[in-house]
RNA sequence: GCGCAGGUGGCAGAGCGGUCAAUUGCAUCAGACUGUAAAUCUGACGCCUUUAUGGCUACGGGGGUUCGAAUCCCUCCCUGCGCA
């Protein structure tokens, strides 16, 4: 279980000061969540990610499950002391999957579809009721999936990825749902919608008897998943009936439509209809624009790969205003980001940001890391993905001072 | 000096008479990435322009054979290896 405390909440927007406690500690929120998806932050280790001021990290259980399995994780004391990672930790229930290696394989997409695609595009396409994504099938009970590993079938439903997320031993965990994807249309959202609304009861359920079994109480949380794509009709529906079921917190998932303000839309849809008194979690979404408006939406918590995984793509994000040679990460955002690989920085000796006081920040010049990227030494992608994730936490560490001192 | 093997775009290295401005890799340049199939993927990469089933210059230099040569022949230059 997980006991969640407002601490303070906005006048101004309906951002919230909170304490996420669990087993493992407390979360302050709003807090982002860095990924781990294979157990572990990709290129650090649990000290090096300690020390990025990360207080929660997000685990995947497909991926999990595939290799190496929950019995050896369980084996192994469960995912704390497998990985060694003292501090709260989630995982995501392999709904994502769903899409990633469903319809988001097919179609060569992401979750969100920024620009208007060619008509003749097959990425336009709608996806219609009925349709099925080549490698995978979703059925009433769960989806049949193909290990990218070995080839092999595996099943992954409510029951199954409860289970498994209970032998993992993360903090909080979530009901498996289906990610839709973004060219889904109104009815295949529906239908999506509804089977994952009965996913969440199964999971519930699951849930529920895996407590019992273990003659104790769960010290597990369990978030249900919102879904409902970019209609508010199904959005509201699907916040309303998740909402209204006894889950720890709340999920929400899916794609956001294709601009900035239209996901602020259906996020505010999506919240409104949510018991104040449970965490909210968004995930997949992080954006450094985006971070400071999902929190004044009412976001608690969220998950996302963007400081990780575009620091192992060479992007440093620092602070603004910087020289005109480098690009505006999002024009009129206080931020920036470097493109470390570019010619530019070969003889640069400043530190990737000059406003931070990370150990990579204080230690290295561009010029070095360039040098690392440029030579393909893994320690470039090694000290970018930490001082990225030590600056999308101090960013996220000062919106937090914000609220308390009433500015946001 | 003799023998052998070679000289191809920034580099490595394919091609060995037409479909070759030339496979591929690297490098370079540009772009993408939001619950991680991701240290990944996409595009450009001789020059010019009215961007095209377009023009020009190109596979060490020069000459030749041929309707047509990076590809065949002659010659010169250069490189590597072996023998004197």
């Amino acid at each position: 279980m997980i006991d969640f405390e407002i601490l303070k909440k906005s006048k101004k927007s309906r951002a919230r000061l909170g304490l996420i406690k669990t087993e493992h500690g407390v979360i302050e929120t709003p807090s982002l969540v860095p990924v781990a998806t294979q157990a572990v932050v990709k290129t650090l280790d649990n000290q090096e990610v300690s020390q990025t001021k990360s207080q929660i990290l997000i685990s995947n259980t497909f991926h999990l499950h595939l290799r190496p399995g929950e019995k050896n994780i369980k084996l192994n004391g469960g995912i704390h002391k497998f990985m060694n990672w003292t501090k709260p930790i989630m995982t995501d229930s392999g709904g994502f999957q769903v899409f990633s290696l469903g319809f988001g394989k097919d179609l060569g997409i992401g979750k969100i579809i920024k620009r208007p695609q060619p008509a003749n595009s097959s990425k336009s396409a709608n996806v219609k009721i009925g349709q099925q994504p080549k490698e995978i099938k979703i059925t009433e009970s769960g989806v049949y999936f193909r290990s990218y590993i070995d080839g092999s079938k595996l099943f992954l439903g409510p029951k199954e990825s409860i289970k498994i997320q209970g032998e993992i031993g993360a903090d909080i965990i979530f009901a498996f749902d289906e990610c839709p994807p973004p060219t889904a249309d109104f009815n295949y959202n529906k239908e999506s919608m509804e089977r994952t609304h009965r996913w969440a009861l199964k999971s519930l359920e699951a849930f529920r008897n895996q407590g019992l079994k273990s003659k104790s109480q769960n010290r597990q949380a369990l978030y249900g998943i919102v879904q409902g794509g970019k209609f508010k009709e199904l959005r509201k529906e699907s916040a309303k009936f998740i909402g209204s079921l006894p889950f720890d917190g709340f999920g929400i998932g899916g794609e956001f439509g294709d601009d900035k303000k239209s996901m602020i839309k259906m996020i505010d849809w999506v919240i409104e209809e949510l018991p104040e008194n449970k965490p909210r979690h968004l995930l997949g979404i992080g954006y450094l624009e985006d971070i400071e408006k999902i929190i004044k939406s009412g976001v608690d918590t969220f998950d996302c790969t963007v400081p990780t995984h575009f620091a192992r793509h060479g992007q440093a994000f620092i602070h603004a205003p910087e020289q005109s040679s480098v690009r505006d990460f999002a024009s009129g955002s206080a931020s920036q980001k470097l493109d470390i690989s570019k010619a530019i920085f070969a003889k640069d000796r400043k530190p990737l940001d000059l406003k931070c006081d990370c150990t990579v920040c204080q230690n290295y010049t561009r010029s070095y890391v360039h040098h690392l990227y440029r030579a393909h030494e893994i320690t470039a992608l090694k000290l970018l993905t930490f001082h990225n994730l030590y600056f999308f936490n101090s960013f996220v560490e000062n919106i937090r001072r914000k609220i308390k001192k009433g500015l946001l």
